[in-house]
DNA sequence: AATAATATTTAGGCGAACCTAAAAATAAAC
DNA sequence: GTTTATTTTTAGGTTCGCCTAAATATTATT
């Protein structure tokens, strides 16, 4: 079955919409795709014609198996995309979204095939995002998030939330970015701020703000 | 201003016609594009409005100076592209047609600067079309015809313009790439054909209707 | 449990890009 | 220079993805 970028994109929100929460609603799509309600309404009836939905009109839905496995092809597009954006490009990390989000619909499963091969099978994206490989399957890595770890333990920097320019900004000048080995010495009860140590750079503060962002290895 | 991925098929095929013929017609333009021909004037009422094309009813029409600009702009995305896929890809040049059809459609200047450096600016695509640069320049070599060529002179292939994977594996068998350098020894006036040295290889005898495939650097 | 607030769907419309069939203009043939 | 043949355009219709406004269902409040 052929799906449109369009569709692809719905259902794509889908499968990120239910990765954060038990229940997604119509509402909540829209606001994703960045359209209105009305039209979700539309999309959701097609999309149960194709089965890759399971909808009923006025009550949450959820993918199928066969809109997992489209949802899983269009993020595993997307992120090697990312990866080769950054990888071979020299984008950084926040410019490459807009850009892969346009790749992620070129249909051709060989291109993806080959262009997986190119990178070497990476696992993870620029942000630490997993990779699907074209199975549809994802590596697992056990991660938390930096606001949880033990104190004086040293973990690895293995994906960030938050892909803002900004965010980038604020990490490149802590010399942070994936795979930094770092320690939390103490943390502040008052704002919940943390006192971090970086491999052999001087102590530094993280907003608890900015520590909700990062996540390490476990 | 924007054009559509559709608006910019048709730009580029009035571009190719335009290289081909002296005049342009709505006929010819809807077999180009594989439409019919109602479809083509819609198209180019729409093109004339934002003036990307001189057109008059019932006339034969041409590319306007920004109209050109568009074209080369995605000739010279659709080369780059075909040109990542057979040199870093590893496809075959009659592999990338259709995929370098769907990418020159992203919309990204500085995504195409960036794959041009990181090919390192290539003049000439995998078959040995030219490049179109970033302002729309063009490299030209002075190329003929292998039919057209001197006898007993050697010449470097240039270009093929059958692009079949049919040509790609007679010219294989040949041991015929772009880069080759050949000598026509002869040519029989009976049918055309030609008997043709390359390097150190037997001679080999090629039919007209190859041959007229087949271009040399003069 | 009835009413008010919110969410979702229906109904009807719009623009893009295509189509077919009929009409009109141009080009060719006599 | 008519008439015929061909090409092109117009007219009207389709699908896709979106929209607004109105109707309806669900959920929350009292």
């Amino acid at each position: 079955m052929k799906y449109s970028a369009s569709e692809e994109n719905y259902i794509k929100c889908i499968y990120h919409l239910q990765e954060q929460h038990e229940q997604v609603s119509a509402g909540m799509l829209a606001e994703a795709v960045q359209t209105k309600a009305a039209s979700v309404t539309d999309m959701l009836k097609k999309l149960q014609q194709k089965k890759t939905v399971n909808y009923r009109p006025y009550q949450n839905f959820t993918l199928t198996e066969t809109g997992n496995r489209i949802a899983l092809d269009v993020i595993r597009k997307h992120r090697l995309w990312e990866f080769f954006l950054v990888d071979k490009l020299g984008f950084r990390w926040d410019e490459v979204h807009d850009i892969a989000e346009e790749l992620e619909h070129i249909s051709s499963p060989v291109l993806i095939q080959r262009l997986d091969n190119y990178l070497n099978n990476p696992a993870f994206d620029p942000h630490g995002d997993p990779i699907p490989d074209n199975r549809g399957k994802i590596k697992i890595i056990r991660q938390a998030n930096l606001t949880e770890l033990n104190l004086k333990q040293t973990y690895s920097v293995s994906a960030i939330k938050d892909q803002s320019s900004q965010m980038l900004d604020l990490l490149q000048h802590y010399g942070i970015q994936l795979g930094t080995k770092l320690k939390v010495q103490r943390r502040f009860e008052f704002d919940g701020s943390l006192e971090i140590k970086i491999d052999k750079q001087p102590v530094a503060t993280l907003s608890e703000q900015v520590a909700k962002n990062i996540y390490c290895t476990l």
